[in-house]
DNA sequence: CCGATATCAGTATTACTGATATGC
DNA sequence: CGCATATCAGTAGTACTGATATCG
């Protein structure tokens, strides 16, 4: 497999890390936002309303610091969400800088199905891999992500 | 490492491949990018130049299948390498719809450079894994970006 | 005063859709 | 005529830089 050169890529860029990792993320990001799409959110609409469902009344700061976008995009996506009713955004009486973010009843609905669009697109991106495959492919990514840890 | 809750990241997230993949890609990026800057070319310069380097003289269109990415995109992208004076493009006198798109001199020089910048940007990227592991992820890589082979 | 939070305006890069003219 | 090539105009989603007002 290591000498075959595959129609897609001459071999030094397909030495290159990082233009693998563009490529399939472009591939998964495609089918993710396709999936999405009929649910009326973007990928990152999904990512954010995943963020608070799992941790709760949050501010947007922490939002972005956990999921790692820019806290400017982290407000646009929760005017979305908000302007969607998916999610409530209240001041927080402890400290009146930030705003609590907690998802809404309609959120949890929206949410669960979006995760099983979002899973059946991630199954069909990585339908070449094993299971096995598949977890040692999210091990290696993260810690590529996070490579302080 | 299954169970500690990495703070960049809520455990569902986490479990998308496809969440992942877009975050290192965006990692990846921001280091090449950074490197190729300094050469005065972006990313997708150096993947065009590249892929020219090693078909020799090539149509635009046979570049834009190679690489995956779209023709109409390989047209700005060699206008701006052809105005640098790195690749030439001459009519094919065999198919006069194509262009016969060849690396100059300067054009080898300077891929010379920006491969060597590329080459450190992606080991900084990886600079978490071994040399092994980093073979993996680009085997399972290469598998997601080509799934049918 | 300094640091954190939230917001706004704008930009860069990549990837895409649609349309057109030309040559095989 | 159907198909491939090259080009142009425009859009979408993501990630970024800089500036501002408020609060602790």
């Amino acid at each position: 497999m290591a000498d075959t050169p595959a129609p897609y890529a001459p071999s030094r860029i397909r030495a290159l890390p990082s233009w693998l990792l563009g490529r399939a993320a472009a591939r998964g990001h495609r089918l993710v936002a396709e999936a999405l799409a009929t649910e009326g959110l973007r990928m990152m609409h999904h990512a954010v309303l995943c963020a608070v469902a799992e941790l709760g009344p949050v501010s947007q700061a922490e939002l972005g610091r956990t999921t790692g976008i820019d806290p400017k995009d982290v407000v646009a996506l929760v005017n979305d969400l908000q302007k969607d009713g998916l999610v409530t955004r209240t001041p927080d009486p402890k400290d009146r800088r930030k705003n609590a973010v907690e998802i809404s009843a309609a959120g949890q609905r929206r949410l669960h199905r979006t995760q099983r669009l979002g899973d059946e697109a991630n199954a069909q991106l990585t339908a070449a891999l094993t299971d096995e495959e598949r977890a040692q492919l999210v091990a290696l990514l993260t810690r590529i992500v996070a490579p302080g840890e």
